[in-house]
DNA sequence: AATCGGTTTGCAAAGGATTGCAACATCCCG
DNA sequence: CGGGATGTTGCAATCCTTTGCAAACCGATT
């Protein structure tokens, strides 16, 4: 069927390993031949066997991403960075989705593990624990994850969130709601983290409401939460949570932001379009997938400073905050009901 | 590193070939060597190297798709579908998105065409014609597209959009608009088609407004036209059109479903929690894309009978019409303002 | 005891590309 | 003109599995 790099060489009239060379180390072939070689080659549509190569080389050109959930958009724009670098590096991609569940990463990195010479593993809800223990003979970059001595790209989450209370502080918010993502969220974590530190800088309260599933009907059962709380600002885990929120707000009659400012995270693209669109905090999406996969081919190209226990990279990108129409100034002091457990800048 | 299939058969005494049998036709071996055999692969972590395996029997054990738009609800639902029918099938997926492009599609079906053994092409934007001409050598299901001769998958766009178009008339809807996806869209074409018949069986007018992206913005953009065309009920190209579509008239102040009705369709997870609940005809999303690689699995099953010229498998699934809040009767004709081009009964 | 049919097993040949090593050619310099 | 350096090319081994074919084995029959 397809031509065969023996068929080349024979259409050439050399042998199989100078139009190897040819292909793949052109500088060892004397430019006429080369010529002679690649023309045949395109002539006759040869494209190299995969498998064999792998055979040999140990490569299979491929790479792996896992994300928790395929149809958060966050997740679908990550996606698209990788894709493109990915392809960029003439590297193809295997995608699996964990729908949320843990113990399906550990199962498809382990799937995965045998076919791709990298893995980006993004957002795992593993425990730390668990997941250090795998050993997986494939490089593997972590994204939205940071563990001591693995190769990781992440945000700086507390930041986006400093700069989310410092705006509503400005506004005049004295009590923010913020509504919490997966307890096995380390994005989560960190947003609780960075929350709590600029509460406390700011001297505002943070009111901390539980923990809800990252998606839009976690945002709709939040809002009544929310609402009496007494917070007059909620500050969402992602964008996603923070649309359910303006939905249910909107379904009650609450006036946004007049009534109550709602900020979300992640700057998906249907947070600039909704009315009123979302003010958020916008997170490098493209960027990091990018970013895990440059991570990944630099991993791959010297495995030897790897083995040798050079520092594991890590790279983190900025979050920048994005005001748009859902903050505003702090309704008047009277206005607000009290409600909801809070503490003076803590996070519980 | 890992084990080869030698040091399975060096640990069991017994030949490569052997251990080769026990794995992948056990009823050839004798019962007490093969559990010999099976617990040394077992007790060595053996795992068959694909491209060895690959090299030999001209099989990938990949399946590849192609979708437009990742970041789109309708697909991610098709991908998940296609992921677990791939999984289940002991088959790893390569995913690719063309954002949009048709000269994407062509481009990414040749490169992937040489590392699966088929591949589903998700609502391809590219014409006929030249999709007819191009070869390859692996198996292709279309999905959301009909083309003469070759498998696919789709849904009775026609049906769907009959059951919309009554639903509306049965609500007092004389005037009907129709907010058109991308022009090379097969499934836009179906359902203009669809829309065109039953306009004319119910006597009510069908308004055809222009091409738009198939996205949020989309729908945004057509919202005034929609208001002034005259129409009492809007129909989307889809729900990600219909949400945007009520964003524009949530901000312009118009009520739905009071002043006009929106009807969207594919039924994505977020159509059902917007306020009001969008009314919209759903599709088999996950059902689809299981059926996609069903029919991929079973055209490799037999490939004889594929070059036999058998006919080419087809599969049309049925759309469901979901009623929910954004339609209802149709307001008083002398409310309505006149407006927008119309041909009683037709598309355009 | 030789033969036969049926299982079970091993040998060895693919399959397509890469690569260490050796062979050869060419050219410069002494 | 010989020797060494440099630049090109080919040979053949190698990667790991699968599989056609033949050998070995078994019990049973003639």
């Amino acid at each position: 069927m397809a031509a065969t790099i023996r068929d080349v060489a024979t259409a050439a009239g050399v042998s199989q390993s100078t139009v190897s060379r040819a292909l793949s180390m052109p500088d060892l072939v004397n430019p006429a031949t080369r010529a002679r070689v690649l023309a045949a080659a395109r002539r006759l549509g040869y494209q190299p066997n995969r498998a064999a190569r792998g055979l040999i080389t140990g490569r299979t050109g491929n790479l792996g991403l896992i994300v928790p959930d395929l149809s958060n958009p966050f997740f679908s724009s990550v996606v698209k960075g990788v894709q493109a670098a990915a392809r960029a590096a003439d590297y193809s991609l295997f995608i699996a989705d964990t729908d949320e569940e843990a113990t399906a990463e550990v199962e498809l990195l382990l799937a995965l593990t045998r076919q791709v010479d990298g893995i980006v593993l993004c957002s795992p809800r593993t425990p730390d624990a668990e997941l250090a223990r795998v050993g997986v003979e494939s490089a593997v970059v972590l994204m939205n994850r940071r563990i001591e001595g693995r190769p990781s790209v992440t945000v700086d989450n507390a930041d986006g969130m400093r700069q989310a209370v410092e705006h509503l502080a400005a506004l005049g918010h004295e009590r923010i709601a913020y509504v919490a993502g997966p307890r096995t969220s380390w994005s989560n974590g960190q947003r609780e983290q960075g929350l709590h530190r600029s509460a406390e800088d700011t001297g505002t309260d943070l009111v901390h409401l539980g923990h809800f599933p990252p998606r839009f009907e976690g945002g709709v059962a939040a809002a009544d939460l929310a609402l009496a709380s007494g917070a007059t600002a909620v500050i969402a885990y992602n964008d996603v949570v923070a649309l359910g929120l303006l939905s249910r707000l909107g379904a009650r009659g609450v006036s946004v932001p007049d009534q109550i400012s709602v900020l979300g995270c992640d700057d998906i693209s249907m947070s600039a379009m909704t009315h009123p669109a979302l003010t958020t905090v916008s997170i490098p999406k493209r960027e990091a997938g990018r970013a895990g996969v440059a991570l990944l081919l630099s991993l791959l190209a010297d495995t030897a400073a790897a083995a040798e226990g050079a520092p594991a990279p890590h790279r983190e990108l900025h979050a920048q905050l994005i005001v748009r129409a859902t903050t505003g100034v702090a309704p008047h002091p009277d206005r607000r009901t009290a409600g909801g457990h809070s503490t003076k800048g803590t996070t519980r």
